[in-house]
DNA sequence: CATTAGCCCTGAGAGC
DNA sequence: TGCTCTCAGGGCTAAT
């Protein structure tokens, strides 16, 4: 469940390690994840240097000074492992020393979800100084694509998204503005990546438990005071949990090995009947975090807090 | 046009 | 212990 937060987290993962690095080697190991690899992946990135890193949403873009940019989403369950190729396979099962390559990165904490290493490793490319790097993804509801560097915002993928919720150009004014007169609740309103980028079920239960709105409540009924709340609530959860280096649930690990650590202070999420920490308890008349489902996923929030 | 349901996929965890 | 079942959900396409 990779939204902004943990997206983030991993473009600055590969920024460390692949930045100004140049490919030596790619290979893919099926000819798919959620769709075809583009046509001569392999061949189009080798011998490319990277130039920079930028994230738009929930997805990754690498610049290549071949004129192409590289377009990764993690998906659901996407991964991206770095090691150094004289990494052991299994280096966790192996004694606890950490080994430091000579930039002083740390590779001794791999997850266990890297057991055996291979195991739905997709896509991998090797950098010039000995760095391998591969795409992790089991259900495959990731995908890798090419485009020329020019035309990034044009791509399919990427031309429908709403403003960047940690920019200038997420306001109130320009929240409220996509909200008029839409009558979803306003759990599907955040979750449509044309309203804001990078939200995702996690984040839109928090930015609404702090802005106090309930997911219930209709997108249109939004513009003015509430958006007013909403704007700064939704930047203040994704700053935070990106401090954090994201939140670590179930698949999602960084790409150094290291957890994030934002799911220790969730409010709601994935917190059904418990306390609600900014609620006085049942003897205020709080029940606690309640779970629904709303378009067939769960959201948490606070009946009494959340209106 | 706006909105919703179905679908892709695998692993973790619950229940028996 | 081991099996089966349910759930997790990003974002597309098809249907309403």
């Amino acid at each position: 469940m990779p939204e902004l937060p943990e997206v983030e987290t991993v473009m600055r993962g590969l920024r460390a390690v692949l930045e100004g690095r140049r490919i030596v080697a790619a290979e893919t190991t099926r000819p798919d994840m959620r769709w075809p690899f583009p046509e001569g992946l392999a061949r189009r990135i080798t011998g490319a240097t990277v130039t920079g890193f930028r994230r738009r949403g929930k997805y990754i873009l690498a610049r290549l000074d071949t004129a192409e940019s590289l377009l990764i989403h993690l998906g659901m369950s996407g991964r991206m492992v770095a090691r150094p190729e004289a990494a052991p396979a299994v280096p966790w099962m192996g004694p606890q020393g950490a080994y430091s390559d000579a930039r002083g990165h740390n590779w001794s904490r791999m997850h266990p979800h890297d057991n055996p290493p291979d195991t739905h490793e997709h896509f991998r490319l090797r950098t010039e100084d000995g760095t391998r790097i591969g795409f992790v993804d089991p259900r495959r509801f990731g995908c890798v694509d090419l485009m020329p560097t020019a035309a990034e915002d044009a791509h399919k993928l990427l031309a429908g998204l709403g403003p960047e919720p940690l920019e200038a150009g997420f306001t109130p004014a320009a929240l409220s503005a996509a909200l008029e007169g839409r009558l979803v609740p306003m759990k599907a309103a955040l979750l449509d990546q044309g309203v804001v980028a990078g939200l995702g079920n996690i984040y839109v239960a928090e930015a609404l438990f702090r802005a106090r709105i309930s997911p219930r409540r209709l997108a249109h009924t939004i513009p003015g005071a509430r958006a007013a709340r909403l704007v700064p609530a939704i930047r203040a959860v994704l700053e935070e949990a990106i401090g954090a280096g994201g939140s670590s649930l179930r698949d999602y690990v960084r790409a150094d090995g290291e957890l994030g650590r934002f799911q220790d202070r969730f409010a709601v999420y994935d917190r059904e009947g418990q306390p609600c920490p900014s609620c006085p308890g049942a003897a205020g008349g709080c029940a606690g975090v309640v779970r629904i489902v709303q378009s067939g996923r769960s959201t948490f929030y606070c009946p009494r807090l959340q209106r």
